[in-house]
DNA sequence: TGCAACGATTCAAACGTTTGTTTGATATAT
DNA sequence: ATATATCAAACAAACGTTTGAATCGTTGCA
């Protein structure tokens, strides 16, 4: 399915707005104003409300599709430092696409389910844990990774932590007085901080090096 | 505000339907079918829908106030104790109120905000992070703690892990093979991994030994 | 070049529902 | 008898979607 620029403007005005006011509390009047056209466009180009976010999915996902992938299990790199490179990658892809991240998470707090949204956001989620558990089976068999990691609560915590530090990202600029700064720079400063933070927390707790029990 | 039975069930079962569709996503007559009131009860308890979350937000709040401070604050503990304290506090306050967190989160979400709301969220998160600082003050003072803990950070991770987790626990259940338990036993099984994994993960990070640079 | 014909696009207006809230009558309890 | 609680019904506004006429850009033929 491909869009031309017209249904393209709607797709990405819609994002916004889903991102900022949820999917619900966003009414086709909203996006049509938005974007500048018509309100029947969205049923003209979509089908309906319904349909639009899906496309928005649909587009979404297959842009993210093997970007990474290959990136990772080509490098000749020490397992370590592919962790780091998974870490810096999930960082710049969420704060890169925050609208459509932030509408994934509340999919992902819904109960009432679109079909096809959860099906993209399970292949998506399956995607990204096999890597991270090919990733970790490397640094196993390298002998300097621990045996007994929680591949699962890893990725739990990694994407946890970004998806939680963009969320309050207004809190965090008034709890470190960064409000001098602009959006741009501010980001710049998070993506550094998490990036230092997760690399040193998954190495501490990765690596067989000084392991103790609690 | 004190509320009575009637008023407390609406609140209950509006807790449950905006965290299963969302505010918007979730109509008057949704609460009062669900409550099994009429319709017209909402407004003459609460005033308007907005209220009624203003409300719920009221209440959770004031629950949760100074129930963990004193514990933490006064117990004859080394600081990793208190740490790992307020870990499993954390995971039981987020898993034993689903809802209401899922709600939070939400909120947490948008850009356009109740500002009483926010002010709530606001409150809950200052008082949060100023127990974190004083525990890690307190490990640092002793000389077990290091000296450069990125203190919102690691709320941020704390508390994203866990919201994640519970956000997530449908695909957690799938990928550990864990669909044949009832929703309590796997509550209870996830605590506990949850527990240990943020235990592990926070002592590895904030303690002296072992320390280096990356 | 001129023009008819065509499908694709755009629009204001209207459609039928659903929304949050109010009303006014009735029931219950103190 | 007085205040509180409950209800079906009605309210205007907002909702997602459809309609049908108007406009646009391209193509084929004279």
């Amino acid at each position: 399915m491909e869009y031309n620029a017209k249904q393209i403007q709607i797709i990405e005005v819609a994002e916004r707005l889903f991102a900022q006011k949820g999917f619900a509390g966003t009414s086709v009047r909203d996006i049509a104003q938005a974007a500048d056209v018509n309100v029947s466009m969205i049923s003209y180009y979509f089908g309906s409300k319904e349909k639009l976010i899906e496309a928005l999915f649909q587009i979404r996902m297959t842009e993210s599709r093997s970007r990474l992938e290959t990136l990772i299990t080509n490098a000749e790199l020490v397992p370590m430092q592919k962790i780091n490179l998974l870490i810096d990658s999930v960082i710049d892809r969420l704060t890169g696409n925050q609208c459509f991240h932030n509408i994934m998470m509340r999919e992902t707090l819904s109960s009432e389910r679109n079909a096809a949204i959860s099906e993209h956001i399970m292949n998506l989620k399956m995607r990204n844990i096999e890597l991270m558990q090919q990733l970790i089976r490397e640094g196993q068999a390298a002998g300097v990774f621990r045996d007994d990691i929680d591949m699962s609560l890893m990725t739990t915590t990694l994407y946890g932590t970004v998806n939680y530090a963009i969320a309050s990202q207004d809190f965090y600029k008034k709890i470190n007085n960064l409000e001098h700064m602009d959006q741009a720079e501010f980001l710049n400063h998070l993506k550094g901080k998490l990036s230092q933070h997760l690399k040193s927390l998954f190495k501490s707790t990765v690596t067989n090096e000084h392991h103790n029990q609690n």
